[in-house]
DNA sequence: ATATAAAAGGAGTTAAAACTCTTTTTATTG
DNA sequence: CAATAAAAAGAGTTTTAACTCCTTTTATAT
């Protein structure tokens, strides 16, 4: 349903909303060994993350990813715009051309009440709110 | 959430329960044009279906597909533990390892009652009642 | 200023899914 | 029994997502 990159991205966005707050920053290095993500592609998909401003980062020593004024606030459907884009929103399950509720495959209904369930969450909920709920040890970013 | 060949063992599937019946066969070439899947691919699919006995097939001139007496009781649900392997039922959204009811990912719940439904979907409906619908108009196998 | 450590960027490789091509087997029909 | 038409099988190729490596830029600290 979701790209491997989107729950990359998720992830490590959370952690630095956790750990890169109050002129605290992160390196890529603990972000990808405390989440057990590829340390190089963790990079390029960090990279995304600051171009779209969901997070800033400061190169050299001493320098890393920390969270703005926007990072909590963020929608988490934000993120998976940003890595698997809008297509996720509209494709049939069968991967039929033109399904839609006039044109239904047999298995639309099923699959868009499952698939807007599944995105109305992730639009409810915020980087902010995920971040608090793992604070609050509620739920982990790994293992 | 499921791969493309799903979709195509489904459909295909479907195709067969609804125009290989009584003593009708169906080519790949029939199925694989009126269904939009590519030819060769869709023959190793098939082979697939045959072999776990969902369809029979019989090989040579004015041979082809065909429906069995277990053909229209299959829950769809086994048809994607062929394709996509059992893997499907457990994954986490998040690809977190050991991730559970106990552990979960920020996401865990919603994506489990995501899923849950649409494989409990999948359970309960069968190739015969999927053709049916489709014979009655009320869904569509292509376009 | 220079060395250093970090992110950014470019360009490549690997792995898995999707798809193709060719040959073999087998049933049918003339 | 020969020709044919279909599925089965084997072995490739292509495409895409996932991942790696190397170089460049930039901020920091000495």
């Amino acid at each position: 349903m979701f790209s491997k990159t989107f729950g990359y991205a998720l992830r490590a966005t959370a952690y630095v909303a956790i750990h890169g707050k109050n002129g605290k920053k992160v390196g890529l290095q603990e972000i990808s060994q405390s989440l057990d993500i590829p340390h190089h592609f963790l990079g390029k998909i960090m990279q995304d993350m600051v171009r779209h401003g969901l997070l800033d980062s400061i190169k050299g020593p001493s320098g890393g990813f920390f969270a703005n004024e926007r990072t909590m606030d963020t929608p988490l459907v934000e993120i998976l715009k940003i890595t698997d884009g809008s297509l996720v929103f509209d494709q049939c399950a069968l991967n039929i051309k033109r399904c839609n509720a006039a044109n239904p495959c047999p298995l639309h209904h099923e699959f868009a009440q499952c698939r807007n369930g599944m995105l109305h969450s992730l639009a409810e909920k915020n980087i902010g709110q995920m971040a608090a709920e793992v604070e609050a040890g509620e739920s982990y970013l790994a293992r």
